[in-house]
DNA sequence: TCAAAAATATGAATAAAACTCATGATAGAG
DNA sequence: CTCTATCATGAGTTTTATTCATATTTTTGA
């Protein structure tokens, strides 16, 4: 069967202009080339080359096979250099979910900049995991995923990223802005605004309404952190985001509280795959996220 | 070095979904799969699968070679295939040259009729090669010479093809038509018109009034054999043409004379390399040139 | 035309590789 | 937690590729 050893030497005879030439710059001898064709010929049951004449000259069938390498080894050679750059940590996958809905606000100008330094790196948001989003990365199908719970094994690792306070966000002059912390029962009389996913995975419910068996007066559900910012400015209600989202805003018109006496707290980690773990464009990644949006 | 038998296997194990069963159709076992794979991971210094996963997952850098695959394996059957046309003898490559000018008459008809049956042989008639032709063919830049001199050698096979008679065409009517037979002298007083090739390649010359130290009174060289035939008819001159030329016009108003008492005669050959003698589409030409104008 | 030079071919021996066999390890299903 | 399907591993074997030494062929230049 043919391989592509024998297209490089029939590239290389072609180039050199003699089968010891070519042979050289193979780091092979004269004869191997020679037994090289040889088989050639014989599996095809044709001569490539015409051997009554020095140098050998290209029968129709050699050409054809000339092309055949003309077409195929620069093909080859460019998926060789682009694992090269795979070993060598300068190219990789990146295919991101995100558990936490907010996190939009600090991940893409961090992409931003990542993505101009790690060309090589193919970087995708992949919508859809929801919570199953551990499970495809232990599968393969995403790279890293934002969380704020860790679950690691023996295949995945969570990197924290970095700490966080969810804070209750309220209008200035809102009569619960006179308290040092909030308590669950303070929002029973509120309307609470939130992100639009199911409740368990909204933490002021598992971890804070919850529990204390309180319920607020009604949920409304906005998409865009920008809009929930401006609907409790103009006292539609309350919501309760982390305090990155309230340090980048450059809207007004609120303030914030802790939830409970000490705060509620959590730490932001990226799982990856234990074996992604090690690549450059990987650590770098996490770099980039931990100093998020640090001066470009 | 990666190798077409590696994208052979990536693409069993992606169709197949499995080693085993890649294994199967491709008449190995499962083990020479995973050490085929472990050796180029070990190449590349990147894993293409992730292990923790069964079955095997492709990484980003599998993927890559998978793509490869896609793109180099048809290119390779392609060209294998067309090389088993080569050796099968339905394909091959028909360069001719040819050496008697007014061969073009016959020699046509029958590459057209030809080519409906060989459809993989690539035929091509290649202009300016004079008296070089023997040698081009030898160096496989021409596969085949039309040419009524043959050569042998070695390296070189001529197959007689079929015996013409050039013989003297001229106007009805026009004095020498009396003769039984034309002697050299008979031209001294006449207007010889020839193909625009040099003299000593015309068998006129060379072989009938050289000899005889005769030159004809005028000679005017014109390209076409229809036209010769024309301008004889119309008397402005003679001329010497073989006569598969006169059987195969369906012009009128000549008549032709042998030259000599005896006629002029050849054989006309094909020239090959004794390499393409055994093939059939090369056997296939040679009868149908041959049997020349035979019905379709 | 002949010998020297250059290029390729050949066969045996060696080196390298690919593959198989037998078995061990691991993941996923029930 | 066991069972089954799947993959990994290492030693041994077979196959394939390459080298070495030398023969053959073609080309070149007197």
């Amino acid at each position: 069967m043919i391989e592509l050893r024998h297209l490089r030497s029939l590239q290389a005879i072609e180039r050199e202009g003699s089968l010891a030439r070519a042979a050289e710059t193979l780091h092979l001898t004269q004869s191997a080339l020679s037994h090289q064709i040889k088989a050639l010929e014989r599996y095809y049951g044709t001569p490539l080359y015409l051997r009554s004449t020095r140098p050998l000259a290209l029968t129709a069938a050699g050409m054809r096979l000339l092309t055949l390498a003309g077409e195929v080894l620069p093909a080859v050679d460019a998926a060789d250099a682009a694992l090269r750059r795979v070993a060598d940590g300068r190219a990789g996958r990146l295919h991101i979910a995100i558990e936490c809905h907010a996190c939009f606000d600090w991940l893409l100008p961090v992409l931003d900049r990542y993505r101009q330094d790690w060309p090589d790196v193919e970087i995708d948001i992949r919508p859809g995991f929801g919570f199953d989003a551990v499970p495809a990365l232990a599968r393969g199908d995403l790279d890293l995923v934002i969380s704020s719970d860790p679950r690691a094994g023996r295949e995945l690792v969570f990197e924290p990223l970095f700490d966080y306070e969810a804070r209750l966000v309220l209008a200035d002059g809102h009569p619960l802005a006179r308290r040092e912390f909030i308590e669950p029962a303070d929002l029973r009389e509120e309307t609470l605004i939130t992100y639009p996913i199911e409740r368990s995975r909204l933490d002021v419910f598992a971890k804070f309404l919850q529990p204390a068996g309180v319920e607020p007066r009604a949920i409304r559900q906005v998409e865009l952190t920008a809009i929930i910012l401006l609907l409790v400015a103009t006292r539609k209600g309350v919501a309760v985001l982390p305090d990155w989202v309230l340090a980048a805003s450059s809207q007004g018109g609120f303030i914030t509280r802790p939830l409970g006496p000490g705060g509620m707290r959590g730490t932001l980690h990226a799982a990856i795959r234990r074996s992604d773990g090690e690549a450059a464009w990987m650590q770098a990644f996490i770099a980039d996220c931990r100093a998020k949006a640090a001066p470009a």
